[in-house]
DNA sequence: ATTTTTGCAATACAGTTGTTTGATAAAGGC
DNA sequence: GCCTTTATCAAACAACTGTATTGCAAAAAT
């Protein structure tokens, strides 16, 4: 298919590979030549969209965490109440569906930690992610302080980032039913549960 | 020094060099030769005291987990009350100290995510994790039923895991006072506060 | 004092890495 | 229909990887 490509249609294609190959066999495992083969390409084609790995990796980790935020969006337009607390957990947190990008998320953490670009990528994430959250849980919980608002909102996300790994790590003893469990647990103690909301 | 060298001695060396390195290069930056440069000593000694690199990193994740354990224990024998799960708490968690160490367990999530050795050896630790977390919790929350305490447990572990990543990825953002403070706020949360413990 | 043993350095080795280059072919524009 | 553009492949490149090998010197053992 040679002149008319859409190129960012073919950047994402190429990431859906740099996803499942990091997935299976984690960011040591996802060199240019692992990534062309499950993409079905040569690896000319990574160097013809992306000018470096470095590059490549970088687009890949903005692709995943902008597709948790369009799911978050479009789940959120028919949600209220707590529900839509749950609904911004849900989806980052690995229930049952996007179990491939909990690999990703270990990794974008691992290489973010040496890798300034990746870490203002991952700050420019959870800004937004807190954002979302503050702005849910402050309408369910009117009375809250902001400082304590904001730390039980920075405890939801470490809740979440929490629990992705251990689910990631323990998947097998950690059944959808359970995971929803803890989920609500969680929501529970932070104030937000059905019960709770209407109590405040 | 040849002949009488304390093996073990010599292999927590090198896993000093080890953290250091990842600390600052992460696990992409840990070679073979970035760690024995690292520790002053030539290649060949890794080759000397450990079969293979695999076996190397094993070991390294083996001895700064159970430095962890090995601080909590001194710790708890003067420590009673709620302080106790504070403790639990602040020896994952980076609070001033042991900074180099979250690198580490960032490192060894990614890899046990696909390493069955490494899985194996995340769960043996987290097991006894949960363990010291449960005792003490049940002893601070006694009316709790069984099944809501272990999803409280999990919630603590995953709040703590996940407080490590927020803390490592936007340590200027959060001062030790403020590190502190959302742990009491969890602590809160969880029901193990002094006041909350008197009043159960 | 001589002989082992062993900790360590240095180097060699084969395989893999990200990247570059040259060739090929397909689809525009004119 | 010709020419330019470009998407793709295949191969080659130097650099780096973990590991194996060789040599040597220092300390026990006798």
């Amino acid at each position: 298919m040679p002149k008319i490509v859409d190129h960012d249609e073919r950047r994402t294609e190429i990431v859906r590979a740099i996803v499942k190959v990091i997935a299976e066999a984690g960011v040591s495992g996802a060199t240019v030549r692992t990534i062309s083969r499950e993409g079905g390409f040569s690896s000319g084609v990574i160097a013809h969209y992306f000018s470096n790995k470095d590059e490549m990796i970088r687009f890949a980790f903005e692709f995943v965490a902008d597709r948790v935020f369009r799911r978050i969006d479009a789940r959120l337009k028919q949600a209220s109440g707590p529900e839509r607390v749950r609904v911004i957990l849900e989806e980052h947190v690995p229930i049952g569906k996007h179990d491939d990008e909990t690999a990703v998320a270990l990794a974008f953490w691992e290489m973010a930690l040496h890798d300034d670009a990746l870490r203002a990528q991952f700050r420019d994430k959870y800004r937004r992610w807190r954002e979302y959250l503050r702005l849910e849980m402050r309408a369910l919980l009117p009375a809250t302080p902001p400082d304590v608002l904001d730390r039980r909102v920075d405890l939801a996300v470490a809740a979440a980032d929490g629990l992705l790994i251990t689910f990631a790590m323990e998947g097998k003893r950690y059944r959808q039913v359970d995971r929803r469990a803890i989920l609500d647990e969680l929501m529970g103690l932070l104030g937000l549960s059905d019960r709770a909301a209407e109590a405040a």
